[in-house]
DNA sequence: TTAAATGGGACTAAAATGGTCTTCTATAAC
DNA sequence: GTTATAGAAGACCATTTTAGTCCCATTTAA
């Protein structure tokens, strides 16, 4: 559904976490603790995340992991891309599509242009936005289109509605 | 990687299809034909598409698969929705939301939100934009927030260049 | 030297996905 | 009516992906 892998989840929730104070050393079992997620997971992703330039780990004792840059400049896309690899909506949005279909398909660019606004957008968020209670603010144009010709403002602080599951 | 699962693609190739001789009955046959996607897998498609509403169908002889509405009724995450089921990024975003993490998590709300924003950009793309040849504009406006007050505008028509595999 | 950490994999179990097939039912044409 | 054509419904299996655990090597502060 679109949806973000667990171990993605948990990368954010660890990220935000360690966020909340920058500036300091958490060991695995520090986070698996304080998060109550199992320490093997919280390790693997704490892995993932190191390796993908996220975190920065010092080894041995007094160790631990600590953000390897301001959490300013950390997107949620980085997270995401820390995990799941880079990010694309479709078999041919990534760099070496060879699709057969491609002569048939008739929409793969289009699908290539989704992807690429709503990475723009994952991009735009950081990771002190998505750590923070107070809600998150992004403004959102929709419009004008062919279809739709009227320019509808779509302004956020973005209300906590639950999805509808039509 | 935030993707779509093969159906889907299949679905909205499919979907785009028809809509480009609305008003017209297609066979399962008819379509995997045109499309080279094999034949089982074509009718399991519309058959998805048809339950969730998008498609009527006809049985019998001269029967096949139509349009239930006009193509600029139709949108990416209805298609989306009807083959993955409704949209969340995060476990917690959908509608029974029951995860043990909640107290600790911290980020499950904003997560909601950046849901809610890809589904209203989702829903703003009609199937007849999806299908058309000519690129897919959207207007997109990042910011202002806390952290980046700068407004910038990013424009669409979107260009089409490959996505970084950073 | 030792205890406390991460690094790097291997490994397994479970779930999702993709794809095919079979049987049943509806309908148009004759 | 009969028949050929189409979809409806769902069972089924192979494959891949994902989640989660564990082991052992390496590093480092005390």
């Amino acid at each position: 559904m679109l949806k973000l892998s667990k171990l993605t989840d948990y990368a954010a929730v660890v990220m935000a976490h360690i966020a909340r104070t920058p500036d300091q050393l958490f060991t695995a079992s520090d986070i698996a603790d304080q998060v109550q997620i199992p320490k093997p997971t919280v390790s693997k992703t704490l892995k993932m995340l190191q390796k993908s330039g996220l975190l920065i780990s010092h080894r041995g004792a007094q160790g631990g992991y600590g953000l390897a840059r301001a959490p300013q400049q950390i997107t949620a896309s980085d997270i995401i891309d820390a995990i799941e690899g880079p990010f694309g909506m479709t078999e041919c949005s990534q760099e070496d599509a060879l699709c057969d279909l491609q002569a048939t398909c008739g929409v793969s660019d289009n699908w290539q242009r989704v992807s690429l606004v709503i990475r723009q957008m994952l991009s735009s968020i950081t990771l002190v936005q998505l750590a923070q209670d107070e809600p998150l603010q992004l403004n959102w144009f929709s419009g004008p289109s062919v279809d739709n010709p009227t320019v509808e403002k779509k302004q956020m602080e973005i209300p906590l509605v639950a999805l509808s599951s039509d």
